[in-house]
DNA sequence: CACCGTTAAGTTTTT
DNA sequence: CTTAACGGTG
C-alpha cells in the first residue's frame, strides 16, 4: 500500500528502514510525504513500537503537520510518539534528568530578550560602557559557542576551535554562572545541556540510546554543529540515522545552521546511502527551470537536478515599477484580477524580504478590501504588559529566577527604585544567594539588614510582595490551575489596578492584551492533561506561534524565511532589488552571505504553483529617504526566456528614459516629496554602475541616495575601499 | 525616580 | 520614517 502513491526513490526512501541514510529532497518532492510513509512503515511493516522512534523537526508547525498526517495514515495513539522539535526534546530529558547537571526540575527556560538582559548585567557589573562592547556581540559569541555544542569545561577532543583566552570568553564564563544561579537555560543551553548530560554521565546516555532505535530529522539543513553531535550521539549504537534535507534551502545560517552537517555527513558514516528526490510535484516547468539557472550560481552544493512533469506553465512576469508605492498598487489589483477570475484568496501569498516591506502592502490591500493575514511577525509576548505578567509568573515556578522578580520588583510602582535594587542585589551577590532568597531574609528579621538602610516603607513593599508571592507559590504547588494564579498575581499584585488607573488609550489596549493572555491560558489548560504554570510558560517559550485562526480566503503576507516550507499557486515577490534582496548586510559578507541571499531567492521562487510575479521598485522609500537600488542580480540570473516584463508607472523604459520625461507624466501623487523630487534630476549614480574617481581610480556604486545636487554616493574601489561622497561635489564620471 | 528630548541606527528570527 | 536607548532635568 506503501509503494503506490510513492516514485521508485520515494519507495526507496521508505524501505531502506536500517543504517545511515541521507535523503537530499528538493523543493516540492514529496519530502514530508515520504518522511509519513517512513514512519508509518516502520510502525506497520517493521512492527517497531511506536516509543522507539524519534522524529526531531525544527519547527513545531513541522512537527504538529508531520504528526497529524502520521496519526491519519496509522491508527495509533500519537501522543506515544516522539515527533517533536530539537528543543521541546532536550526540555523533555532534561526535565528528567537535569538534576545531574546541579538545576532543579523546574528550571526556566530564557528566550533572547532574557538572554540579552543578562548580559547586560554582567557588563555592566564589570563596569563596561554598552557603548563600547555591544551586548549583541557577546550574545552573538555565546549563541555560536553554544552552537558548536560547546560547554563549560567540555573536555576535548571537540572539532572546534575556542577561543579561551578571548575577551568574551569571560563573559560567557560569567553568563553561564548567572544563568546557573538563576537556574535557568537558555535555547542553546538546551540543546548543550543534553550533551553535556549524555558525555558526563554515561549511565544516563546508554539509556536514551538504547530507547530509541530509530532517528529521524527532517530539515536537516537547518542542523546546527550542536543539534548534529546529539543526533550523533542517539543514533551511535544502531546507525538507524536518516536525515532529510536540502542544501539549496538552507537559509538559517546566521542562526547557526551548517551546511557543512549535509556535506560531510559522509565523512561521519561512511556507510551513508544517499538518496536524492528530484522530481518536483508542485511547480510549472518555468518556475522549476528558471529557479534551477538561479541556484546554479551557487558552489557550495552537492548538486541535484530538480525536473518536472508537470506543464510548462504561464511565464514568470516581471514587473518593473517606478516605486514601492506603484509596486504595491500592482500587487493589489492584480490580486484582486484574480480574485475576480476565480482564484481563491487563500491560493496567493506575498513574500518580502524584510518586515518593514509588509506596511505599504498592507495599506494597499486595505485600500483595496483584500482580507490579507501576516503569517509570523508575532510579537504578542514581546509585549511589555505581557512579559511583565510572565516575570510575576516565572518568579512563582522558580524563585531563583532574579531576572524576572528584578524586572516586576517595581511594577507597579512600590517605591523600589533603581538604588534599593542595586542593595538588594549587591546584598544577594554577597551571601551568594538568590534575590528573592535575600528579600525573605529581610522581610522576617529587618534588624539583621539594618545595616543596608532600607526605608521602612520600602522594607513594607518588599514584605507585601514577598506575601502575595509566597501564597500564589503554595497555590502552584497545591495545583491551583494555572488561569486562577494568573488572574490572582493580576490582581493581588495591584497589575491591573495600576494599568485601570491610567486613562489613556494605550493602557486600555494593555489591559486588552493582558486579557488575552488570560485566554491562552485557558486555551492551553484545555489542551493539556495536566496543566501547570511551568508548563504553560514552557509553551510559550518553545513555541510562540499563535492558534491558527481557521478563516479561509485570506491572502498570505509573510517574510520569505516565513514562507519555507509551503506552496502558493500564485505568488509575488517583491522587491526584488540590490541591497533589499540581496540585503546590504548580506553584500559586506562576502560570497558565503551572499548564497545564502541566493538560495532564500531560490525559496521564494519554489513556493509558487502555478504563477510567479516578480517585482521590484526603481525608487523605494527606506530610512526615511528615497533609494534608487537597481533590480536585484537574482532577476538578471533568471534567462529572458522564461519571464515576461511588464512595466508599472512609466511608459518607457527608466534603463534609457530622459530624466526630463521621467516626471513629466502626469504624476498621480500628491507627496511634497515626490512633487520636490521631480523638480531636480535624477539620480546620476544608480548603485551597480562603474565609476571612475580622481583620486581612488576605479570603482562601483553600492549605494544611492537622494537626487540631484543631494545625491550621495557609497562606492566601493577596488582593494575593498569604500568611500562616501556628494555625487555633486566628488570628482567622479561613470565609465 | 519619572519624564522628556535628543541621538543613532535600522535583515532575516524555526527554538 | 521608525524605534530604542541614553542623558539630562524637574
Amino acid at each position: 500500500m506503501f509503494s503506490m502513491e510513492l516514485n521508485p526513490v520515494q519507495k526507496e526512501a521508505v524501505e531502506k528502514t536500517d543504517g545511515p541514510i541521507m535523503i537530499l529532497a528538493g523543493a516540492g518532492s514529496g519530502k514530508t510525504r515520504t518522511l509519513v510513509s517512513r514512519i508509518s512503515y516502520l510502525l506497520k511493516e517493521k512492527d517497531v513500537p511506536p516509543y522507539r522512534l524519534l522524529a526531531l523537526t525544527f519547527s513545531n508547525k513541522a512537527a504538529r503537520e508531520m504528526r497529524e498526517r502520521v496519526a491519519s495514515l496509522v491508527n495509533l495513539d500519537i501522543n506515544s510518539l516522539a515527533i517533536t522539535t530539537f528543543h521541546s526534546f532536550c526540555v523533555r530529558v532534561l526535565r528528567s534528568e537535569i538534576t545531574y547537571l546541579g538545576l532543579s526540575k523546574n528550571f526556566t527556560i530564557y528566550d533572547e530578550a532574557e538572554s540579552r538582559a543578562v548580559i547586560k548585567s554582567v557588563l555592566t557589573r564589570r563596569g563596561i560602557n554598552l557603548k563600547e562592547i555591544s551586548p549583541y556581540e557577546v550574545l552573538y559569541f555565546i549563541e555560536n559557542l553554544k552552537n558548536l555544542g560547546h560547554y563549560v569545561d567540555r573536555s576535548p577532543p571537540y572539532n572546534y576551535e575556542v577561543e579561551e583566552d578571548h575577551e568574551f570568553y569571560s563573559f560567557y564564563l560569567e553568563y553561564e554562572a548567572e544563568l546557573f544561579k538563576a537556574n535557568a537555560l537558555d535555547f542553546g543551553g538546551l540543546i548543550c545541556g543534553v550533551i553535556q548530560l549524555f558525555e558526563k554521565f554515561p549511565e544516563v546516555k546508554k539509556h536514551f540510546q538504547e530507547r530509541y532505535h530509530y532517528v529521524l530529522v527532517d530539515e536537516y539543513q537547518d542542523t546546527n554543529r550542536a543539534q548534529f553531535e546529539l543526533i550523533k550521539i542517539l543514533a551511535e549504537k544502531r546507525k538507524n540515522i536518516c536525515v532529510v534535507g536540502d542544501e539549496d534551502q538552507s537559509i538559517y545560517s546566521w542562526r547557526g545552521a551548517d551546511i557543512h552537517n549535509i556535506l560531510d555527513f559522509e565523512k561521519v558514516f561512511p556507510e551513508v546511502q544517499i538518496l536524492k528526490l528530484e522530481q518536483n510535484y508542485r511547480s510549472s516547468k518555468n518556475i522549476i527551470e528558471a529557479a534551477t539557472h538561479v541556484i546554479s550560481q551557487n558552489t557550495l552544493r552537492k548538486g541535484k537536478k530538480m525536473w518536472t512533469d508537470n506543464p510548462q506553465g504561464d511565464s514568470i512576469l516581471m514587473v518593473d515599477c517606478l516605486d514601492d508605492k506603484k509596486e504595491a498598487s500592482f500587487v493589489a489589483s492584480e490580486l484582486l484580477d484574480l480574485y475576480k477570475k476565480g482564484t481563491l484568496l487563500s491560493d496567493m501569498a506575498v513574500f518580502y524580504r524584510t518586515n518593514s516591506q509588509s506596511r505599504i502592502i498592507e495599506d494597499h490591500l486595505r485600500a483595496n478590501k483584500i482580507p490579507y493575514k501576516i503569517i509570523g511577525g508575532t510579537k504578542f509576548y514581546d509585549r511589555k504588559e505581557v512579559k511583565d505578567m510572565l516575570a510575576y509568573m516565572r518568579l512563582v515556578v522558580n524563585d531563583k529566577d532574579s531576572l524576572a522578580l528584578s524586572r516586576i520588583i517595581n511594577v507597579p510602582a512600590r517605591g523600589i527604585g533603581a538604588t534599593s535594587l542595586r542593595k538588594l542585589e549587591e546584598e544577594a551577590v554577597k551571601g551568594s544567594v538568590s534575590l528573592w532568597e535575600i528579600i525573605c531574609a529581610i522581610v522576617e528579621n529587618s534588624e539583621k539588614y539594618s545595616f543596608l538602610k532600607i526605608s521602612a516603607k520600602i522594607k513594607s513593599s518588599l514584605r507585601e510582595m514577598a506575601t502575595i508571592i509566597s501564597e500564589i507559590k503554595v497555590l502552584d504547588q497545591e495545583k491551583e490551575s494555572p488561569v486562577t494564579l494568573y488572574e490572582k498575581l493580576l490582581h493581588d499584585t495591584g497589575y491591573f489596578d495600576f494599568l485601570k488607573a491610567q486613562k489613556d488609550y494605550e493602557s486600555l489596549a494593555r489591559i486588552e492584551n493582558l486579557e488575552e493572555l488570560s485566554s491562552a491560558i485557558k486555551q492551553y489548560e484545555q489542551s493539556n492533561p495536566n496543566p501547570s504554570l511551568l508548563g504553560f510558560l514552557e509553551t510559550i517559550t518553545l513555541d510562540n506561534s499563535k492558534e491558527e485562526e481557521k478563516t479561509q480566503g485570506e491572502v498570505s503576507l509573510m517574510t520569505v524565511h516565513g514562507a519555507k516550507g509551503l506552496e502558493f499557486p500564485f505568488v509575488f515577490l517583491v522587491g526584488a532589488e540590490e541591497n533589499l534582496f540581496p540585503s546590504y548586510k548580506s553584500m559586506e559578507g562576502g560570497s558565503k552571505a551572499l548564497e545564502e541571499e541566493r538560495r532564500l531567492f531560490y525559496v521564494a521562487m519554489t513556493r509558487a504553483m502555478k504563477k510567479l510575479y516578480i517585482t521590484f521598485a526603481r525608487g523605494r522609500m527606506l530610512f526615511g529617504q528615497i533609494k534608487f537600488n537597481g533590480p536585484s542580480r537574482f532577476v538578471d540570473e533568471i534567462p529572458s526566456n522564461f519571464f515576461l516584463l511588464h512595466k508599472v508607472g512609466h511608459e518607457e523604459s527608466a534603463f534609457q528614459m530622459e530624466e526630463d520625461d521621467y516626471f513629466s507624466q502626469e504624476s498621480p501623487y500628491e507627496t511634497d516629496k515626490v512633487f520636490q523630487l521631480g523638480k531636480r534630476s535624477l539620480c546620476k549614480f544608480e548603485s551597480g554602475s562603474k565609476v571612475r574617481h580622481s583620486l581612488y581610480g576605479e570603482g562601483k556604486v553600492l549605494e544611492s541616495s537622494g537626487t540631484g545636487d543631494e545625491e550621495k554616493v557609497l562606492i566601493m574601489f577596488s582593494g575593498g575601499v569604500r568611500k562616501k561622497f556628494m555625487a555633486s561635489m566628488a570628482p567622479i564620471v561613470r565609465i
